[in-house]
DNA sequence: CAGTATCCGACACGATACTG
DNA sequence: CAGTATCGTGTCGGATACTG
């Protein structure tokens, strides 16, 4: 009867924002510099081995991040419309933390994936 | 035509694994020391402001978890059966990281909430 | 105790089309 | 250029029941 799904305490939300899939790169991207919309698309899609982002999953990272306050959205009064995406100050330390964590997993990518056959060589057939 | 969902570089899985909602509850937990299945579930429970688990989604975090090399699991043959889980080297260094992205997301929530607040304020209603 | 099996609803995500 | 609106579907995750 209970609401079960979305029963999410805020710490959750905000980390699921932080951490999700575009969220990541979004940060790491702004991180170096501010990035206009089409120009964060592209450089993203232009990550190997990541697919692309469609213009509905990255306004909607980035409208996540903008209200839990890490990203400042600057859309300058001209046409055509011309919108900077930059990182807060808080942006920034979470851009640090996504950063060490994404840096850490790269690290150790060879390791997991040594880890995942040998489970599944013992496991997937035994 | 392609296959839309599911296009994930094996780094993206391992951080959905580490970051997942009760990947970092199990890793937190482990980290302090190894526990057995309910003990786990039960400390799970206990945490504040964190719905309950089921077992199968216990079960599953722990599965992945054990398959990327983050966790061991000793199961003891003794009935009725008594299965150990702690972590691993690399599982201890995720730990680590995802300690202290939660310890920052926790720390800074009052911040996120207040910005959320406002960004509310001026969006949801103008 | 420590899981597995099955069913099922919610929603995240992508594709596409349209707008200021 | 920088989005929003709408739709379809695959997957996640919860509830429940069963097993060694």
């Amino acid at each position: 009867m209970a609401a079960s799904t979305g029963q999410l305490c805020p710490q959750r939300l905000t980390m699921e924002h932080v951490t999700s899939r575009w969220g990541v790169l979004v940060l790491i991207r702004l991180q170096e510099r501010p990035h206009r919309f089409a120009e964060l698309r592209r450089a993203i899609d232009a990550t190997e081995s990541v697919g692309p982002v469609t213009e509905k999953m990255l306004a909607q990272t980035l409208q996540s991040l903008e209200r839990d306050g890490m990203v400042n959205r600057d859309a300058k009064p001209v046409v055509p419309p011309h919108v900077e995406y930059s990182l807060t100050e808080l942006g920034h330390e979470a851009a640090v933390q996504i950063r060490a964590l994404a840096l850490w997993t790269n690290d150790r990518m060879d390791q997991v994936e040594k880890a995942r056959e040998t489970y599944d060589a013992s496991k997937g057939r035994a």
